[in-house]
RNA sequence: GCGCCUGUAGCUCAGCCGGAUAGAGCAACGGACUUCUAAUCCGUAGGUCGCAGGUUCGAAUCCUGCCAGGCGCGCCA
């Protein structure tokens, strides 16, 4: 079992700390903050100093306790340097041979040496959650990719994960859609072509025709009640509005499927179980008519039955959480929602929790901001309606094979378009998936399919670009040995490439995917800067069978890490 | 009124569970194509890290208070 190089110094360093001053710290092992300090530092001995000196009463200066460690560090086979620099920073440089060794194994490996975890755990993430007779617009956009992203990393480190799409499919606005569907009279084996449109269209029925209100409030009463004929219809708008968004997740290479669709109304038989034994519990009491459940540090109590005995979203969510733990056998829940609803949540949870539901078990809100247009206003058309996804996605591809057209004309039409699809699709989730989802951000076309900077098409280029070389040199078979390391641009690329799992693991425990994105763009700008000074088909042996196998683990790695993105990576651009 | 999030170069963003001289890209300026895709690369310039205190050997990072922007706060989801 290898290590990450990280972890593998991290236990060396405990080792030296622990034969030095018998003591157990962390040795605060991080990338070197500058290149030229190395590859790791140890940050641990300024810190220790102090807390030796609150011990013993004895003086003894940071640079003293680096010195007590590196003496005892053993580092030799990975090292080739360690120095202590500065007030008693510890400055690691790895050897070129360790790093061409490493570098073996991950060529070895068709998981790139990328440890699987020891303890794998069943892990729920809530994402997308469109809403039933809607179309999804660009509001559903984040969610969507980012939990996608966060389940395809979290599964590659060998979790159980189950994805959970908590589609809108239950309320009281079915009544009227309903209501709305039996007098609209539509042959039965017709589609609502624009969803927008019946939905809009019910809408305005309801609000100016008392008569309709009326029939719609009782159609939702039959409906939750289990008429025959309203859940016959009810289940013609969920089928009709999956036509759209299956499609659309099928666009945007998104994992999602049918079997993923947890909807609200899957809940609906749980929800008075649920107040039934938070009442039980001691923990929901009834106000203002309204059964509650207070919750520390907000003023304003979790709602979870109306006055009028109808349940909420707190409910369903409630009734959520409970399923995922007992059914689905879930101890990690992850919700990417808007962060419009961290409210929410933290009262969800808090009740949970409190209702001794989610023990052992971590619920986790990964919230996203908002996307802005370059006004820096709230993402909208001209004028003034939300984007469509749909519409958006058109866009995308078409910008896209403009640029491709523009770019490489020779190709034929067909191939551009599958180009055009990667670069433009993959384009807008980058741009999404590179930036901290937790701020707004701002959409630009011209920034997201730059070759310039941090972007989907500057990676895929670079991609490109590598398989081109095993075209043009009609490379098959690689040697499996061999690999050395001597130009300066072949060993920055070579540690970096080392550095692969770091980036995921962090994504997995922090869930953020920017930490992949940047990873990968410094991968793609070492490996240009690679490229642009060391020939490779045209080198001599063995340099020649060295750098193929430099450049084959580059692709492999990009294609890889596109790969947990949900973004393609086209052989030619 | 209470609460959450954000504020870093002209612009878009990293860095934030304390570490060394705060990093990229775009835009600007100057260079590099008879050589594996120049959709690229190299260089120059660009900073009161919103403001003020505090903690610390050390603060963009932690704490407090302001300022600015965004968002949320009982029977919608």
């Amino acid at each position: 079992m290898t290590h990450l190089v990280i972890h593998e110094l991290e236990g060396r360093f405990c080792d030296a700390i622990r034969e030095a001053f018998n003591l157990e710290v962390s040795p605060q092992v991080v990338p070197a903050t500058h290149e030229r300090f190395g590859d790791y530092q140890a940050n641990v001995a300024m810190g220790l100093a102090k807390e030796l000196v609150q011990q013993t009463g004895k003086k003894t200066n940071p640079r003293e306790v680096a010195q007590r460690i590196v003496e005892k560090l053993r580092v030799s086979d990975l090292a080739e340097n360690v120095s202590i620099a500065g007030p008693g920073f510890i400055n690691v440089t790895l050897s070129p041979r360790f790093v061409a060794e490493r570098l073996g194994n991950m060529a070895a490996d068709d998981r790139l040496a990328i440890p699987k975890v020891e303890c794998p755990q069943r892990v729920v993430v809530d994402y997308s959650g469109p809403n039933i007779a809607k179309q999804m617009h660009v509001g559903h956009l984040r969610s969507t990719i980012i939990g996608d992203a966060i389940s395809r990393v979290i599964e590659f480190l060998g979790h159980t994960v189950i994805r959970q799409n908590h589609v809108g499919d239950w309320g009281t606005q079915f009544g009227m859609l309903i209501a709305y569907l039996e007098e609209s009279n539509l042959p039965i084996d017709s589609h609502i072509e624009d969803l927008e449109e019946f939905y809009r269209a019910a809408k305005a029925r309801f609000d100016s025709n008392p008569g309709f209100q009326e029939r719609a409030r009782q159609t939702v009463v039959r409906l939750q009640g289990g008429g025959e004929r309203e859940r016959m219809l009810w289940q013609r708008i969920v089928e009709e509005t999956r036509r759209h968004y299956l499609p659309i997740y099928e666009r945007l290479g998104v994992k999602l499927t049918v079997a993923d669709e947890r909807g609200e109304s899957f809940y609906n038989d749980m929800l008075p179980q649920v107040v039934e034994d938070l009442k039980k519990a001691g923990l929901a009491v009834e106000s203002d008519g309204a059964i509650v459940v207070f919750t520390s540090g907000f003023e304003n109590p979790l709602i979870i039955q109306k006055s009028d005995g109808g349940f909420l979203y707190a409910t369903t969510d409630l009734a959520a959480i409970r399923y995922r733990i007992q059914v689905l056998g879930a101890k990690r829940i992850i919700y990417t929602h808007d962060s419009r609803q961290a409210q929410h949540f933290a009262q969800v949870f808090e009740v949970a929790r409190r209702a001794g539901w989610a023990d052992g078990v971590s619920l986790e809100f990964a919230p996203f901001g908002t996307m802005l247009g370059e006004d820096g206003k709230p993402f909208k058309t001209r004028s003034g309606d939300t984007v469509k996804l749909k519409d958006l996605l058109d866009e995308a591809e078409e910008r896209a094979f403009s640029l491709v057209s523009e770019k490489n004309p020779a190709l034929p039409e067909e191939q551009r378009r599958q180009i055009a699809k990667a670069v433009g699709i993959g384009g807008i989730k980058y741009a999404d998936l590179s930036k901290d989802r937790i701020s707004d951000y701002v959409f630009s076309w011209e920034k997201m399919l730059a070759l310039d900077g941090n972007t989907a098409p500057y990676l895929q280029y670079a991609y490109a670009r590598i398989r081109s070389i095993f075209r043009k040199g009609n490379i098959e078979e690689l040697p499996g040995e061999g690999l050395e390391l001597s130009a300066p641009e072949e060993l920055r690329l070579g540690k970096h490439l080392l550095r692969f799992g770091e980036a995921i693991e962090s994504v997995s425990t922090e869930l953020k995917p920017h930490h992949l994105c940047t990873y990968l763009y410094e991968l793609a700008t070492r490996f240009t800067s690679f490229y642009e000074n060391c020939p490779v088909l045209h080198a001599d042996e063995p340099t020649r069978s060295r750098r193929l196998i430099l450049c084959s683990l580059t692709a492999r790695t990009i294609a890889q890490g596109l790969e947990l993105l949900g973004i393609e990576h086209p052989e030619q651009m």
